[in-house]
DNA sequence: TGTACATCAGTGAACGCGCGTTCACTGATGTAC
DNA sequence: TGTACATCAGTGAACGCGCGTTCACTGATGTAC
C-alpha cells in the first residue's frame, strides 16, 4: 500500500489532508498503534520533518485520526438507522431504531475493526468533549435510541437515566469479542446468532412493565 | 518499583518464577505493552539474555503473564461468588450468582485495569484454547451460571444458546467504559449507578416468559 | 510588467531511545569414576 | 573423599530496527514597490 509516488511539485499543496488520509489508512490496516508520522510521511512520499509544518507532533496526528474515524462511526450508524423502514407504530419503529443502532455500532467495527479501535483509543482528553456535540456523534445517536424509547413508552422515564451505558457497554463489549475476542475465528452463523443475542437481550432489558412487554412480543413477533 | 538488587549468587535459582513476577508487575502497572523481556530482567536484576534461558522470545514471556492474568480474574470472579448468601430460594440465588460473576468481572477490571487489559490481549492462540478447562476459568464461571438460570426456569432452555456472548459482552463493554472509556472519571457515584444498572438491564434480558418475570420481581424487590 | 526580498513549505542528516535478539564468553554446579 | 570434566545458567557487547524530534538548510511562492 506504500506508494511513495514522487510529486512533481516542491510544494504539495494539501499536505495536512494528504498526511490524515493517510494516517487513517494505517489505523484501518494496523490500528491506533500502527499510525506513526514517520509512515503517513512515507506514504504521501515527504520527509518526516515535513509533517511538523502541520502538526505538533505525534499527539496531535493521532487526535486528528481519531476524530476521523469517531465520525466514521457515527456515519455508519446513521445509514443503519436510516435503512429502518418508517412504519405506521412509532413503539415499534423505536424499538427497530434501537436495535439498528446496535447493529451500526457492530457493523463499523467488524468492518474497520482498526479505525473502530483507533475511534475508542484512550480517554478523550478534555479538548475533545467540548467539541463533541457534532451531527452523528455515536453518543448522540444512542442517547436520541433510548430518548425515542422512553417516548413511546417502552422505557420508563425513572429508569432512563444510565441507560445509555448498559446500551453502550453491551453493544462494545460485542464489537470487541467479534474483533479481537472470542468470535474472532467463530462461523459466520454463529456471529451472526451472537450479535442478534447480544442485541435482543440488550433491548429486552431495557423495557419497563407490561406496556413495554407488549411491545417487545410485538417486535418479536415481526421478526418471525 | 524497580528492584534492581544484586544478588550474592551467581546463579539465581528461580529466574522463570521471579521474571514472571516482574512481568506480572509490568502489566499490573502498563498493561500488555508494558511487559517486556528487557524491563523484566532489570528488575530482576538480570541481564535480558539470562531470560532466554527460559522463555523462547518475549511472545513466551507475554503469553504466560496473560495466563496468570485470567488465572487471576477467575479468581476474583470466584471471590465475588462465594460471598453470595446461601438463602433458601434458588431461583433468586441463581440471579444473585448472575449479578455476582458479573461484578466480579467488572470489579477485576477496575482493580487491576492492566492485568485486566493483558488478560484480554489479542486473541487466544489454539494452544491456549486447548487447556482452558482449568479451575475457575472466567468463560466457566459465566456459563455455569447461566446453566443454573436454566435450571431455576428463570431462562428459557430454548434461550440458551449464545447467551454466553450476549453475558460477556455486557459486562466486557462495561468494564472497557470504567477503566478506558467515557466512565473513567465519572464519579464513584455515577460508576456505581452505570454498574448496577448494565447488570440489571442484562439480567433482567436473559429472563423468559412469566415465571423469569416473577423471579425478577422478587430480586428486584429484596433489593430495596 | 519587472524585480528584490520576505516568507513559506519542504529537505537531509543526525540525535537518542528502548526494544528483541544473537554471539562468544565465563562462573557455578553436579556427576562419574 | 577427591578430582576431572560436562553441563547449566548466567554475562557483556553488539546488531539492526523504527520511532519522535531537532537542526541548519534550500527551493518555491507571493508581495511591495
Amino acid at each position: 500500500v506504500a506508494r511513495t509516488r514522487r510529486r512533481s511539485t516542491y510544494h504539495h499543496g494539501d499536505l495536512r489532508n494528504a498526511l490524515l488520509r493517510a494516517a487513517a489508512e494505517l489505523a484501518e490496516r494496523d490500528g491506533p498503534e500502527g499510525v506513526t508520522i514517520r509512515s503517513a510521511a512515507r506514504m504521501v512520499g515527504v520527509t518526516p520533518t515535513a509533517a511538523y509544518r502541520h502538526f505538533a507532533g505525534h499527539d496531535e496526528l493521532l487526535t486528528a485520526v481519531k476524530h476521523e474515524a469517531v465520525t466514521r462511526l457515527g456515519r455508519a450508524m446513521r445509514r443503519y438507522l436510516d435503512r429502518v423502514p418508517r412504519d405506521g407504530d412509532a413503539a415499534l419503529a423505536a424499538v427497530r431504531h434501537g436495535m439498528a443502532t446496535g447493529r451500526g455500532y457492530v457493523g463499523f467495527a467488524v468492518a474497520e475493526p482498526g479505525l473502530f479501535r483507533t475511534a475508542f483509543f484512550r480517554p478523550k482528553t478534555p479538548t475533545e468533549e467540548a467539541m463533541a456535540e457534532r451531527k452523528d456523534d455515536p453518543f448522540q445517536l444512542l442517547s436520541e435510541g433510548l430518548d425515542e424509547l422512553v417516548r413511546v413508552g417502552y422505557l420508563a422515564p425513572e429508569s432512563r437515566p444510565m441507560a445509555e451505558f448498559a446500551a453502550w457497554s453491551s453493544v462494545h463489549g460485542l464489537a470487541v469479542m467479534l474483533i479481537d475476542g472470542p468470535l474472532l475465528d467463530a462461523p459466520r452463523e454463529a456471529r451472526e446468532q451472537a450479535i442478534t443475542r447480544t442485541l435482543q437481550t440488550l433491548i429486552r432489558g431495557l423495557g419497563d412493565g407490561e406496556h413495554g412487554e407488549r411491545i417487545w412480543s410485538a417486535f418479536r413477533a415481526e421478526q418471525g
